[in-house]
DNA sequence: CCTTTTGGTTCGATAATAGAACCAATATTC
DNA sequence: GAATATTGGTTCTATTATCGAACCAAAAGG
């Protein structure tokens, strides 16, 4: 059994996001359906621990950066910092764009790390970032290695409401048996309008997909025939970050998502 | 009033650093003096929210990815990436030089954004590193600006139990009035063993401390006469920061510490 | 000037928490 | 390899912290 207090503590922790970083009391209260007696001790409890501040001049609250602290402890048990960057590094300075380290979150992609190219405008904000398994080839690289059920299971909770702007449910299953084909995947204009990026995933010693790498540029200057330039360089160092997580536990809600459905 | 639940929740998160980023449900226990059948609940809280993972190998717990994504939230609201980030690069640039951002927060020194120079090993690890105000130019460059009650309370709280391998109350007071009066500070092998620093203080419209910006190299190199030639690239930048954090709130707990005083 | 909304507080009924006592499964010790 | 200690995890009730309606004063909004 698990604490409710703390889950309705936490479940304030995720209305904040950069879209927007500030509540007041009130409206916090209201998104989440929670007394607002209650939303305010809890505020305070944040307060008093450093997670959580309050504007003196808006009045509203906004997140803390105990939080910086506590990423870097996660990023340094990842090995970011130490053996991930350093080849997306060098991926980045070989094909002279931008690489990105996407993971898999309870059903969603989650850009966890972004190695910028020196020539070229900075992405849009986007560490962080979350987003569904069937947009962008960063994100569909992951969901077309995952198991069927699993893969169902998202299609089947978020996708079809999006369906009409997107692809036909039969449409996406095959691009997916494509992608695992393939083993690699190039979008344009899907994630970004003006950004295209070719993916290729990332396994874990069992062989799960744990994420993914992507090299990406401006749509105009990648495209595909460029896209596919860059792919030798991915492949010459992929085998080494599936290695770095043969040795690093990866701490997601990635196993609690393959659990529920078998 | 504040929720004890939670409180107890967030001590929890405390105990994970990166010098031991993966805990046994009950070392953790033992470490809080908590029942561990209340942190056993906690912790499987933390873990449906996404918060903390349990490797299945170990047994052991451990932070999750979710603390990326609350991080880049609040670097975005501090506006690290886009505005901080680029000038940390120029000074970076323009002295060959590493550039490490430094934070108040509750009484110690957090390390919040390090840019690397191009041509030279990494630092340890330290983005997320706290540590006493009194250690390292970076730190003591802000603590010289503190008021001095505040002063006081830090010194007399940690730093006499140190003092016997540092130097004395007396002169460390001298050598903040030194740092007032000169404006900007010094030091080499303070925080790390063969790293020398050179730091500035950043200061809010009110005038109030809030952090520093230090360039910083290897000892052997970073002399103090190398240090004073890249001031006035600093000097040429530090108003530009102030500026930044005229327009920004700054959600660390430095009101805090600063009302508890006055 | 009146109304609405804001952040914040009080307090008794109630529902969630605390933690001793209890597993089974590994490690550790001898 | 039998005995012991320690691990993560669970159960259950007395207790206690949480909940939230009703309540501020102050600031926006009309």
């Amino acid at each position: 059994m698990s604490s409710k207090t703390v889950s309705k503590a936490l479940s304030i922790l995720d209305v904040f996001t950069p879209d927007r970083p500030a509540w007041g009391l009130r409206d916090i209260a209201r998104e989440l359906e929670i007394s607002h007696t209650i939303v305010h001790r809890l505020l305070k409890t944040f307060e008093e621990e450093g997670y959580i501040f309050q504007n003196p001049e808006t009045h509203k609250y906004e997140l803390g950066i105990k939080f910086i602290q506590l990423s870097n402890t996660v990023e340094e048990r990842l090995r970011i910092s130490d053996l991930i960057n350093p080849i997306m590094k060098n991926i980045s300075v070989e094909t002279g764009e931008s690489v990105v380290f996407t993971v898999i979150d309870n059903e969603e992609g989650l850009f966890v790390k972004i190695v910028e190219s020196e020539h070229q405008v900075r992405f849009a904000e986007s560490v962080g970032k979350r987003g569904p398994l069937y947009i962008g080839a960063s994100h569909k690289v992951i969901l077309a290695h995952l198991p069927d059920e699993v893969q169902d299971k998202i299609i089947n909770q978020g996708f079809l409401d999006h369906a009409p702007q997107l692809v036909s449910k039969k449409s996406l299953l095959e691009t997916l048996e494509f992608i695992r084909q393939q083993g690699w995947f190039y979008t344009a204009g899907e994630t970004l309008n003006d950004a295209a990026a070719i993916s290729v995933p990332v396994f874990d010693p069992k062989k799960n997909v744990l994420g993914s790498i992507s090299v990406a540029g401006p749509s105009y200057r990648f495209t595909k025939e460029q896209a596919e330039k860059v792919l030798p360089v991915i492949n010459k160092y992929i085998d080494k970050i599936d290695d770095i997580f043969s040795k690093v536990f990866f701490p997601s809600r990635r196993d609690y998502l393959l659990k529920n459905i078998t």
